[in-house]
DNA sequence: CACTTTACCTTGGTCGGCCAAGTAATGAGC
DNA sequence: GCTCATTACTTGGCCGACCAAGGTAAAGTG
């Protein structure tokens, strides 16, 4: 459509915004936001030797110990499949060791290798710096009103979406 | 958890809430909430044959009529190998055409197809419909203050990242 | 006009992420 | 004990998204 002719009063109104941010404008800064953070969480993790989302995991892994590869799928909120090959990767890349559960021959324990502990602090720094970046120039009271709406949408999403954690 | 030692009281405290959430509230947020969306959007648009991140090319396509690829990227402010093989995608599935720019040897013109046209208003209402998902029990001036806020986060992640389109 | 730089796009590889389907072990019901 | 459903994880395939590197054509410069 306006193909090429802007004889329309909408085309030149459509020119300056894509109709996406119409149509859905917080959506739109969602996406846009998300991309723009993973992009910037990743660039503080390749120094460390990490990619955008690895970190999670790793977190997880320093703070709780072993644990089976089921509390993380759940922690994390991710498919299966995907903390499968996260993991192999992590394995291959020295930061994550994996052995069979003896209670249960099904699972797999899962744990941070000694190695990959020095990255900890580092990685705790990235992320303060990355959220002291992603919030900068917004006051106190706003941080707040920001996680908090944050939360009520993410409640919104997991309605029927299903299968993230409930959380008191 | 813990390893087991809970000797110390930070043990007990990270417990409930992962330690992502503790360094980086905000960031926690914003990739939960993007999961979520996207997933939302995903099968929002599942009907209609197209993935998540196709519609907002679409979205602009049919908006603006043929363009060349530069400027959808310019405007998805994508990787142009991404966008080269979303529409190598989208052309094999007949929502898109290609063509070589007569203006400009190098360039390729893009449009979307008559067939994908039917999708706009479906599309179009999905995101609507996303959009009110998302915000669903917010009050309007909370609607306006997420957007606000999510707009001065985007710039602050925009700055050094660059590459980012510059709008008035 | 030749030469260099820049712009436009493609290819190949890697990751995170999903779904669908499959294997293997546990647990519940009979 | 035997069947059957559930749980735990893996594999393969696909998509969005990135980077790095390459090829071709246009524009800038001498």
């Amino acid at each position: 459509m306006n193909t090429g002719n802007a004889t329309t009063a909408e085309a030149a109104c459509t020119d300056a915004l894509p109709g996406a941010a119409l149509s859905g404008p917080v959506s739109h800064a969602v996406s846009r936001v998300a991309r723009l953070h993973r992009i910037a969480a990743g660039k503080l993790l390749k120094g460390l030797g990490l990619y955008p989302g690895q970190e999670l995991l790793m977190m997880h892994l320093w703070d709780a110990g072993p644990v089976r590869q089921s509390e993380l799928i759940r922690t994390l909120d991710l498919d299966p499949s995907t903390v499968t090959k996260m993991l192999q990767r992590l394995e291959q890349t020295g930061h994550v060791r994996r052995r069979p559960d003896p209670d249960d021959r099904r699972a797999v324990l899962v744990e941070a290798t000694d190695r990959s502990c020095e990255l900890h602090t580092a990685v705790r720094d990235a992320w303060g710096s990355l959220e002291e970046h992603t919030l900068a120039g917004l006051e106190s009271d706003e941080r707040t009103e920001l996680t908090r709406l944050l939360a009520k949408v993410e409640a919104n999403l997991c309605q029927e979406t299903e299968g993230c954690p409930e959380r008191g």
